[in-house]
DNA sequence: TTATAATTGATAATAATTATCCGTGAAGAT
DNA sequence: ATCTTCACGGATAATTATTATCAATTATAA
């Protein structure tokens, strides 16, 4: 669920951009921005840093960072607060919210669509709106029936 | 706006709780939730810290921060992610939202009437539901009138 | 009043992120 | 192709926010 087109065009639009500030493209930020435009798994400066390392096996963490700052202010990606502390990276920067589950803190993505018209309050008026992001906080369900928790009790795999 | 009741309400509630739950009411404790019970000022833990310790001098930012921890988890205030990295804390619990500014990080309530349905996804209904924040992220209005960006070019106060 | 368990305050430790510094490398002009 | 400039990369130190540890104290219910 991630086209080749739109990796495509993330990564083209990257380059634009560069480009335009006149900022050099090394090899670590293409493959930094190359990972994070491939991706919908929303990952943590951590795992971006592994992933590269296999690249870049010398890489620093601060130049994970500092690039994933500088892509953020450039309006290439976005950080996305988790509850926990740790920022998480996204390459979609078209307009979306986030369902975010507590227990295994991943991260989906979901549509304006599906959430449909969000009325901004009156008060937004008196400023100049940024962004509106909606977090549905959701938490695993618990096993439902007995016989699932039987099984789980007496740690028995029939 | 916010009334004597409101607040005496949620001091009532946080003893009410606290005593069900057999956790002993310190003086700190109860400092620390009748501040927060009687603000709107979302403040963080260094703000707290600071207050308390014109009542507290020997209070332990450690204690603080426990405290904001175990107030968290028995569900009498949350905590609320700033996208700066520090938490700020709010003994608001009925449900509302959240108009942030960017500039100077103050954080105002929205109530969920202002904002109207939200239209659950339904890739939700496959978990259990904990919560759902919208922030409204804004940035003060740069000066509209030319004669006020005069006025700020210059230096000049008529 | 006493037993129990939670709390406090001091401090150390941790986690995530940012700053510093210096040698290197990318981009555009020559 | 070479030069010049400035951004970059990597190593590491520093910072910030938060959490853990621990010994002494205190609130709570019996």
């Amino acid at each position: 669920m991630l086209s080749r087109d739109i990796i495509q065009s993330r990564i083209q639009n990257f380059q634009k951009v560069m480009r335009q500030r006149r900022l050099p493209i090394t090899s670590q930020k293409l493959k930094i921005f190359q990972f994070l435009a491939s991706t919908e798994s929303h990952p943590s400066a951590q795992e971006i840093y592994e992933r590269i390392k296999t690249y870049f096996p010398t890489i620093s963490f601060a130049t994970v960072y500092k690039n994933l700052k500088k892509f953020t202010n450039l309006n290439l990606i976005r950080e996305i607060e988790m509850k926990t502390g740790t920022a998480r990276y996204d390459a979609n920067m078209d307009p979306h919210h986030h369902l975010i589950n507590l227990d295994t803190e991943d991260v989906l993505d979901i549509s304006t669509q599906e959430v449909g018209e969000v009325h901004i309050p009156h008060i937004a008026n008196s400023y100049e709106l940024d962004s509106i992001s909606i977090n549905f906080f959701v938490r695993n369900r618990p096993e439902q029936s007995r016989y699932e928790q039987l099984r789980r009790k007496s740690n028995y795999i029939k």
